[in-house]
DNA sequence: CATCATTTTAAGCAATTTTTAAGCTTTCCC
DNA sequence: GGGAAAGCTTAAAAATTGCTTAAAATGATG
């Protein structure tokens, strides 16, 4: 999952970026409003974190000019403000969530968790199949008995998980789960597919990871054509 | 929607003016290439329609020169030529579409029908009757059954669908999913027209691969003449 | 600092896709 | 109807892509 972190503060931004990674999130910073719209708009994520307070181009501008652009990516804004009307004025630029500054961290991951929840319609455990994933606690089931995943393995198998029923390309893979923008011929991704496949196969899952050759991979969900 | 006539013949020009507006369409007529080349550069009009032999600038001199100016407007060539070559170097001029005289009016109204409609479309899928492509995920589905198509097969397909409706040359195609900018006698496009062919019947989606002789090949979206 | 788990790189092999080439069929024009 | 040109089909060669394995790099932990 990959997230944009918009915010001015060199050490709220690296406070933030830190514990989001230790959550297996991809995160990208931007240090001005200018900079994040650029970004949010060339970038695919799948939240965007926005300070009310940023130089160049106000965090509530940002957000307007990205529903401009017919972008629904969930947006969260950190702000110190918090009379109504800042809100209000908030929520009706497009963004989806708030959450006050200062704030604890366990409350911000819970907000996002809500937001990319909401994205897929799912309650807080993603599933396909036999197979059962856990986002908050990192535990992976096939029926009853727990499947033990590192954490790359588990971000890749939550990426496709969550876009279950959808080709995940490569380039979607190697950016959502890796954070990694340039072309690059590495071969990480097919390596990391086999140790999953292994994986799940040893548990009883079977072969539920499909390839499709030339553009990337699938997970369908069995019975639903 | 207002429409250019570049067309010598006052009495087929005023014949079209006449019909063209009882269909509520704002014509413009130029009595030969140059006059029509100047309006067609200052005014911005929704389609040309524009006869193969004027006097001053030939039809496809002037269709070249607006392209060159690089003006994507619908261009529809009116032709009483109709050997291939002439077709072929008209539509590589960057024409859209041709009519050969004589022509019935219904006709030429359809055809500057399908242009038009062509010029808007801005959706994310891609569909010609029950068709249906989604270029972000490289699916393809026939209603409801996916077909499986290998990198080459989805981009050929993409670019028919893209220009639905539209003749798509040999020299266009190659230049387009092939990326091959030099004259070749390979035969790349007739194995994979085939390849698509079969797949396509095989999952129920029929024959709606059209060869243009001796020009290219057509995607018609259906109960549109 | 040494050890262990995780991640990445690289290389050989296997499978699929893409291209080439040849023979066959259809269409068009004389 | 006959010949030529264009398109269709098929099979096999060439090129690409993915899979697997082992080993090297990285990072965390005591």
């Amino acid at each position: 999952m990959r997230l944009l972190i918009i915010e001015d503060e060199p050490g709220i931004a690296g406070f933030l970026k830190d514990g989001l990674e230790e959550e297996y999130f991809a995160v990208d910073i931007a240090y001005d409003g200018k900079t994040g719209l650029d970004l949010a708009l060339i970038n695919e994520y799948d939240l965007l974190i926005i300070d009310w307070m940023i130089p160049a181009l106000s965090g509530i501008e940002v957000c307007r000019q990205v529903r401009k652009a017919g972008n629904p990516v969930p947006v969260l804004f950190l702000t110190a403000k918090d009379t109504l009307e800042d809100v209000v004025f908030g929520l009706d630029a497009g963004a989806n969530d708030y959450i006050k500054k200062p704030f604890e961290f366990e409350e911000l991951l819970a907000r996002i968790r809500v937001q990319l929840r909401n994205k897929n319609q799912n309650d807080d455990s993603l599933s396909a199949g036999i197979l059962n994933i856990n986002p908050v606690t990192h535990q992976v089931f096939c029926g009853s008995n727990e499947i033990i995943l590192t954490p790359k393995e588990f971000a890749l198998l939550e990426y496709l998980i969550r876009n279950k029923d959808r080709v995940c390309t490569r380039s979607r893979i190697i950016e959502h789960v890796w954070d990694i923008h340039f072309d690059s011929d590495t071969s990480v991704i097919d390596v990391y597919i086999t140790f999953l496949r292994r994986k799940l196969e040893a548990a009883g899952a079977g072969n539920i990871i499909q390839t499709i050759r030339g553009v990337g991979y699938i997970i369908r969900e069995p019975g639903v054509s």
